[in-house]
This record gives C-alpha cells, structure tokens and sequence, in this order.
DNA sequence: ACGAACTCTTGAACACGTTCAAAATCTCGT
DNA sequence: ACGAGATTTTGAACGTGTTCAAGAGTTCGT
C-alpha cells in the first residue's frame, strides 16, 4: 500500500487534482452509492485516467478517509453552537452526540465501508491507533468542554476521566449507527435520548458513597483498557 | 443474494459435498488466511468447479459462517465445565468469558481478517445479521445458564433480560480481543479479570432501592437497542 | 421404459479494484 | 537554455469475486 505524499511536500496543482478527484468521488457515492460507483466512474468525473486516481488515493477505500476527515470537522463545528447555548450537562452532552448523528446523516451508507476498513487492527484508520492520536485527542477534548462547562457534580476521580470515557461512549454510538439501517438513523437518535438521561443519573451517582466502589473499579478498568 | 438451499430440502450427496467445500476452505484460511485464499483454489481443493462452489455457497463469506460455528461450539463445550463446577455468579461469568479467550486463542493471528469481513454492517458475517440469528441466540442462552445457575441476587425486572446483557459485554471483550496484540492476548485476560468483578457487583446492586430507575433506564435502553 | 421436471455441474465471461512500466511534464542547478 | 532527475499521467493488463447459460445427471409419475 503506497502512501500518498504528506501535504507539506504537495504542490498547489497537486492539492487542486486530489480535491477535484475527491469531489468528483463524493458526487458519485451520494448519486449512486459507494458500491455502484467505479473508479473509473470516478476518475472520468475527476478528468483525469484511471491510474492517476490511484496516484493521489492508493485505494478506493481511501477515497472514504476523505468523507471521514471532512465528517470530524463539520462535527465540531456544529457542536460549538450547541456549547455555547447549554449550560446543563445532559442539555451539552445530547446536543454533541445528536449533532454528530445530524452530521454524519449522509454519510451513513459509505459509513459501513469506512468501518470495514477501520475495524482491521493494523489499519491506520482505527480509532485506537497511533496515526489516529490527534483526531481521537481533539475529540476527547470535545468532551471535555462538555464536562468542563457544564454544572454537573462528579466524584472527584473521576472528573479527569470522564471525558475519555464519553468518547468511548460515542464509540458505542457510532458503533450503533454504522448497523442502523433505520430512516434517517431514527434508532440511533432514540438511542442519544435514552443514553443521555442514564449517563447523566449515573454520572451524578458516582458522589454516593454507595458506588465508591464501583467508581474505582471502573477506573481500573479503564487504566486497564488504555493498556 | 441468493439464498442457500435448507438443510432439511438437502439429500445426503449434497451434504456431503457441502462439507467438502467447508473443509477444504478451512484448510486454505488456516494456511494462508482469508484475503489470500480464493474461490477457485477452495474449489480445486475441494475437487468442484468454481460455478459449483458458488451453487452451495452463494459468496466466499458464506463461507465462513462454518469456521465461526465451530468456534462458537468448541466454546460451548469448554464452557460446559466450567457451569459443572461453579455456583457464584463472578466464577461462572470469568469462567465463561476466560474459557472463550482460550478457545480462539488459536485463531487469533487470522482474525483480524475475519473480522475485517464480518465487520461491515452488510455482511451476514456480522453477529447481528439475520443469517446469524441461530449462533447468537445460542450464545445468549450460554449466558442464560451463567445466570440461572448462579446465587446471583438480581433485580426481578433485570433477570430476563441479562443474559442479552452479558452477550453484549462478550461482544465488547470479543472487540477488545481483536485489537489486542500482547502475547497470548494478556491484555484480554486482564480485561476479563478486572471487568467481572464490576459487573457482578453492579448486578447485585439493582436490587437497591436508590438504583430501581438507574434498572429502568438501562432496561429501556436495551429495548431501544433491539430495536 | 419414457419423458418431464428438477437438481447439480461446468467453465467461460464479466466487472471492477488494483498494479506497473513507460511516457509526458515539470523543476532546478548550472 | 540545457539536461538530469523528480513528479505526474497514462491505459493496458492482471487477479479475483461473482454470474450465467447451457449441459449432464437424477427423480418420479405414468
């Protein structure tokens, strides 16, 4: 699998032809599907040969990374808006997770080859490894915010970890949505609804100290998960 | 997708040659994995043209709904010693889990690409796809006898739906597994070591009193994610 | 025993992702 | 302006999963 070039070393026309060929690419996946549109359908799109699509993405597959990146940033970007209209937890918390839903809507059937790809360990494009540090470090940060400008009262342990812990719930989410083949990924959005308000019950339970316990053995587990 | 004719409407010659295809498959995934064993070398070894593959599998993944039965039924024997000589919750559920890490311990180098395949939404490789309805539930009810068992105290309105409960947390260690890269998966092994605990002490905790709508919720999340 | 209907078998053909060696074009030091 | 080296572009060729139309074999009612 040849790597493409990093985008310090391109050129200007170079960054003008991969975005011509990833345009092109997404006009054909949301007409057709991703499985009914060819490379070559693509690179004929594009204007350029078959072979020079493969110059700048070395899979069709990579074509999806694409969608992914260009997903990440439209996410944070809507979720702003609902950080600085929320000041409860739950209220942040909801409106994040049902903005990503919101965002990735149509994106969800090329979803499932992009996951496909993620799910193998070695592939650089899981969510767990090194070459996906910065992107999944933004997003905990995400969560961050969401914790940290909210009025939520947390077990002193477990302030610093909620956030990751979030993100993995978000895992679940997606998780969730990449096999809901409900309209407008319906189940998906009833999920957030009937998630939050237990996360955030729970979330306020981990300062009895009935659940002191569980709290650390939940961050054991965690530090255990981490590696 | 056509579908493959039912066992029953199957005379003995077809079985037989069905078997054949399977076995010389399992052969070729053992030696050179999934991605690099095709259909026309299963057929050769198998002794069947490449058409008659397809007439008793209808794709190559189909294919592989053999090997993850045999898994599924080698786990189902080790677990069986296990329910024999434990009574608590934690010992059964840790045996369970444990004795499932054992079982695919062999297979673990080749799973990635397994589960690569059975990852995308669309494939009947996926547990929760229809064509693998009778493996899941199955395995469910593994996890009925876990429960039933057990002295495990447990919230009267949580009993019934437990065992999906614990599948889910097996699908989560089985996730866990697959990107696992220590030797003999430790990681996992430790995953299940501390993850038992909190579940068992978590389940005894649904009978109080403060957690009747953390029970409710959480039951009402899961019949969302049913669907 | 005959023929119709069904089951099984075959391999050529197809579609599409991917590779590659060669050609075209560009860059830059002299 | 020149040429060497790097970058970009090309499309034919390849491998593989899958399909299909045609033929061989089998079953069964009469």
């Amino acid at each position: 699998m040849t790597l493409v070039p990093e985008p310090a070393t391109r050129t200007p026309k170079a960054e003008q032809t991969r975005q011509t060929i990833v345009d092109a690419a997404m006009r054909l996946f949301r007409e057709g599907g991703y499985d009914r549109t060819t490379m070559r359908a693509i690179a004929d799109e594009a204007g350029v040969s078959l072979g020079n699509a493969y110059y700048y993405f070395s899979s069709k597959e990579h074509l999806v990374q694409a969608y992914y990146l260009r997903v990440q940033e439209e996410h944070a970007a809507a979720a702003e808006a609902v950080l600085d209209g929320d000041a409860t937890f739950a209220g942040r918390l909801r409106g994040v997770l049902t903005s990503w839903v919101d965002v990735a809507e149509p994106y969800h059937e090329f979803a499932g080859k992009f996951f496909k790809n993620a799910a193998e360990p070695t592939s650089p494009l899981s969510p767990f490894s090194t070459e996906s540090t910065a992107a999944r470090e933004d997003a905990i940060g995400l969560y961050r915010r969401v914790v940290d400008g909210s009025d939520v009262k947390v077990a002193k342990v477990l302030r610093e970890e909620l956030p990751e812990l979030l993100w993995l719930l978000q895992m679940g989410v997606v998780l969730f949505w990449v096999y809901d083949g409900s309209p407008g990924q319906r189940r998906t959005r009833l999920l957030v609804d009937k998630a939050v308000p237990l996360v955030d019950r729970l979330v306020r339970m981990t300062r009895l100290p009935v659940v002191k316990g569980v709290v650390d053995d939940l961050l054991d587990l965690l530090r255990t998960l981490r590696g």
